[in-house]
DNA sequence: ACGGTAGTTCTCTAAATGTT
DNA sequence: AACATTTAGAGAACTACCGT
């Protein structure tokens, strides 16, 4: 498909093919609201964590925006995935304040010029702007890490790791996910204590510390 | 504001079971 | 046998709520 091609096919049509399991489709919809999943998760900042962190959480809104939109309601796509990104943007700097995930603590908005005191008045988000702006390696390298991760939690982690995993995500607690897939409470946790060590795993591996931290 | 309490989540460990 | 997966227990850490 040609980029001119690309561009007459409205976004409705798209998800409902990626919805049919279209790679294709999916991955022209991830171009497209590429720079929208950008907007928005670079207002906001994690410290301790990598900025493609911030950006991960709102390509996962931008998934689930794909997985969850309802033809029948007649809301244009954009409305609903721009909603759905912000919205996990957002839950994840609040889930970053809690005590408990002291690393990803500290939190800060970009666009508070307050926050920072820079001579050219320039907020944070501004500079980030003006640093990333959007060269076509760097589009590609993210999307890259993005297929990369989505396949990685699919061939790594087990089919009830995977369920508590999406229903974890979304909100759910470790009861009502043990209720809806009919799991004791315990196997919740430890399938939730699993996926945390196979990501960091992962983590360390990607950064060549895997050797360090397991010696 | 502070301390106590209950419920939830996290961490570590050991053991059972299934698969290669 | 070795490895992966799952289950379970115990205790620590955290959060929200309530009474003082």
């Amino acid at each position: 498909m040609n980029e001119q091609e690309m561009h007459m096919i409205s976004d409705e049509y798209l998800v409902a093919k990626a919805k049919q399991g279209d790679q294709e489709a999916f991955d022209i919809l991830c171009k497209r609201y590429h720079l929208l999943v950008k907007k928005s998760s670079y207002s906001y900042f994690l410290q301790g964590a990598d900025r493609d962190d911030v950006w991960q959480e709102g390509m996962i809104g931008l998934y689930k925006a794909i997985c969850d939109y309802q033809f029948e309601k007649n809301v244009p796509f954009f409305h609903f995935a721009r909603l759905c990104i912000t919205r996990q943007v957002v839950s994840a700097v609040k889930a970053s304040t809690r005590q408990k995930h002291a690393i990803l603590n500290s939190s800060l908005s970009f666009e508070r010029k307050e926050q920072v005191d820079f001579s050219d008045g320039l907020s944070l988000v501004e500079r980030f702007h003006l640093e990333l702006d959007d060269s076509p390696e760097e589009r590609f390298v993210n999307r890259e890490n993005w297929h990369d991760f989505k396949s990685f939690l699919l061939e790594t982690l087990t089919c009830l790791e995977y369920d508590v995993l999406r229903y974890y995500i979304d909100g759910w607690t470790y009861e009502e996910i043990a209720n809806h897939l009919s799991v004791s409470l315990k196997s919740v946790d430890n399938a939730l204590q699993r996926i945390k060590r196979k990501v960091t795993k992962r983590w360390l591996n990607d950064r060549g510390l895997a050797r360090q931290y397991y010696a």
